[in-house]
DNA sequence: TCGCATTTGTGCGTATGTATA
DNA sequence: ATATACATACGCACAAATGCG
């Protein structure tokens, strides 16, 4: 139960025991009531010095997992992951629907630009023909939980931003262009250390983790329609791969 | 493009340029022959000196990721992170097929145990009846990539244990108990730092980043079987989730 | 064989960050 | 707050191996 602890791995001790803490939160570390043991008995536990358990905590406590009340102890502040359906037919706040009162999408950026080698692969053009790159960020509550990069192929759906942006929705907006309906056809996952960018947007702290979706949509006759790059902060949402649903006319993908 | 360094965040800049170079590489930052940009180069490239690179460079080589050739250049041993699918026919070695020439699944424990509330109701028991629990590591030409822990009801399964340990496949296992197809019926993931038992059994460093899935497989009339929770190295692999496909008797799942 | 550019390997001095007492 | 030890990062210089004309 012990964790171990090494020097000169290039992760400062106060950064493994902060990691060990992190992890021993949803292990039963605290009690009850949330309280994580004294600093001391938590510096004998790692085998380190109180200052550097200290250091680990202030840590936590700027990440916003912890909070130090000076004389009653430590406290874990606690926070429920959103669970995001990964599935042929995601949407976004019809995915998180009720677990949050208020989610939203907005648009936070757009550009016509020539498509790199994945996302000409992706939507089937040569590379350097135009696309349209749409931005935004998705909230729940006000808290940002996901930033994504959308392409569509320029030709086909100028004047997509616009409407992305006074819909707040791809559904909305591809609709306008008479697609009804689409499906996800192709979905990869990674996972890494939140980038400069990422903890802008997202609002994470600096050694956070994102998780990356690369996805592929295309309309019923599975042509594909738009590709895009999602960053999740990874400790605020949780990714769940869906079976098959049946469309709104019935149809079940195979 | 530029990967983002930070300082005074408890990880040492080599080790965030290590990290930076092992996804590069899977973004053509090598080049055909294999061959990294020189150690100059890098310097360069990440704002650092000559020596925090090679510091970088030491640690992938001493984890069979990089080999440097003094006159001649540093060379990428294993080009790309496998890929990983997740679908509804989900089976290790299977799955992995010819991206690496020896997949393997060994087990490295068993252990009768009551079901914990997670377990009990994923496998539709009640909480503290008797599970068997297996743990097991998945390599691909010898590196570690996944660790895996699965739960089976005991008074169906008793013995399934010592059958995994021989075959070295849950399907080959289940196959033993009359089970010719299973299919996943649902699946979660997340992302997190690595504990102390990941970083020890699939060799990672601390603050490495693992990903976790948590599934549940059913027989074909879906009742539950198994469940599991499988930690990835996230620097080694990426998940694809896919679309149904027809099982072998050709029947699919809507 | 020679010379040369390129690239990795090594040594030293110094400043800052991390951890202990 | 201080002192001490070690890890990290930088800058400069030079040695050793490789490949090429």
């Amino acid at each position: 139960m012990t964790a171990q602890l090494q020097r000169g791995l290039g992760v400062a001790l106060w950064r493994q025991i902060a990691d060990g803490i992190r992890a021993g939160i949803a292990n039963g570390l605290a009690d009850e009531t949330g309280r994580l043991p004294p600093e001391a008995g938590l510096a004998e536990r790692f085998g380190v010095n109180r200052h550097t358990v200290r250091a680990a905590i202030a840590a936590l406590a700027h990440e916003g997992v912890l909070e130090s009340q000076q004389g009653r102890g430590t406290y874990v502040r606690r926070r429920q992951r959103l669970i995001y359906p990964i599935g042929e037919r995601t949407r976004f706040s019809a995915g998180l629907g009720d677990q949050a009162r208020d989610t939203r999408s907005d648009m936070i950026g757009s550009a016509k630009e020539q498509a790199t080698a994945w996302v000409a692969a992706a939507l089937g053009l040569e590379t350097g023909r135009d696309v349209i790159r749409l931005e935004s960020l998705g909230r729940a509550d006000g808290i940002p939980v996901s930033r994504s990069t959308s392409w569509f192929a320029a030709d086909r759906f100028e004047g997509i931003a616009e409407l992305f942006a006074r819909t707040g929705s791809v559904t909305a907006a591809l609709a306008g262009f008479g697609i009804s309906d689409y499906r996800r056809t192709s979905t990869s996952i990674e996972a890494r250390h939140a980038e400069e960018a990422d903890t802008r947007e997202l609002q994470l702290a600096p050694g956070a983790i994102v998780i990356v979706t690369r996805a592929v949509n295309g309309d019923l006759s599975g042509a594909p329609v738009q590709c895009s790059v999602t960053r999740f902060a990874a400790d605020r949402v949780e990714l769940r791969v869906e079976a098959a649903t049946p469309g709104p006319d019935g149809s079940s993908a195979g």
